[in-house]
DNA sequence: TAGATTGTTAATCGATTAACAATC
DNA sequence: TAGATTGTTAATCGATTAACAATC
């Protein structure tokens, strides 16, 4: 079973399950059905059925999937490397703001250290990580093996500095700055705009 | 045309061209072609021109689209309610975060208040907004014709916290609660789950 | 007119769902 | 065995893309 061409949305799918696993497995549950473990995740059974298949087949039929041998499964599937190292690119306010968050952590998600450009924000004391100048990203990111990074620059810097984080070997950037960024096919960037996410609520809001 | 046939994710997409086409007008350009605006939003230019159909033909075949009308006609076509009020449900660590991030108010979404459960929190100082205990939340809605709200609590809390979004009118919500969420078909829910997003970054970064 | 580019159709692609044989 | 539920196929649905006639 080839990895990569388990499409991305089954990914994320395949994530929420997980979740609902532990939270099952927490309560004590031995087995689960599809239809179950499908309305938990808010998906149908015939869906999570067919993105479990991508793993291989770990079902009884009759009595449904094993709580934890499933989660295993999918954590061993998904190959997620936990306690992954993160650094935070731009220490802007919403950058300064995610690092205070503490839900990454309790993922797995270390954020070893903060970038800036401005040095006037090195002087910064209420972060919670170290801050550097951002010319130590590509030294940094090599000592510590770092392959992940959050963006959170202004939309104007974000190309030049995704092209840096391209040059220091980061291979997934989470994308906080609202800009169409490009990057060569091995790397990976996620978009979160949050501006945009309350532009497209406000369209299903009636006035 | 119907405004609720148009799909969400070209919703998505034509915000994108509204601010494409913002810089676009300060820059002082004032004709583009489907080509170039597609090329900045980083799609097709036949995706472009079709979900700019939902809105009806602005461009001129053989010289393009007048970019300060297009822009125009998209706000007018999704009926952006600008400077629209919010609430904040939940102060924990990701909610005061938000908080203090300023680029929601630069895109003219007001943060009117937040709410939280936890009268421990009512003393906190380091919050731009006033805070109040989670029962005001409908009177305050009511009150100040707040239809949209960013959901920051704890997953094992999010369902009955938007219940009582729900119950005080609110018709869109930012859910930043790693919870499935069960609402009227008349609520929208848009979900963004930061550690899902960097799970997802995971399984695509080389081990 | 010739060149450019839209608006729209039809073809393609991919993802979701229903259905059911397999089988515990 | 009878009932339940998986794994998988085939049908459906929806979204993307290529192509091109219309037309500025």
């Amino acid at each position: 079973m080839e990895r990569l061409e388990i499409p991305q949305k089954s990914i994320y799918r395949i994530s929420l399950y997980s979740r609902c696993l532990e939270r099952l497995e927490a309560n004590g549950h031995e087995m689960v059905s599809s239809a179950a473990l499908a309305a938990a995740a808010g998906v149908k059974s015939s869906q999570l059925r067919r993105d479990l298949a991508y793993f291989g087949a770990f079902g009884t039929r009759g009595r449904g999937y094993p709580v934890q041998a499933l989660r295993l499964a999918i954590h061993e599937g998904l190959g997620r490397a936990k306690l992954q190292p993160v650094i935070m690119v731009g220490a802007g306010n919403l950058g300064r703001a995610l690092l205070r968050y503490d839900g990454f952590k309790k993922e797995g998600y270390d954020i070893l250290a903060a970038f800036d450009s401005d040095s006037e924000k090195l002087s910064e004391k209420s972060i919670p990580v170290p801050l550097f100048p951002s010319e130590e990203i590509a030294s940094f990111a090599r000592q510590h093996h770092v392959k992940m990074a959050i963006l959170c620059v202004p939309a104007a810097h974000a190309q030049e500095a995704v092209n840096v984080l391209v040059e220091a070997g980061i291979q997934g950037v989470l994308n906080f700055s609202p800009a169409v960024l490009q990057v060569p096919a091995d790397v990976t960037v996620n978009n979160v705009d949050l501006a945009l996410e309350l532009e497209n609520l406000s369209y299903f809001v009636r006035k």
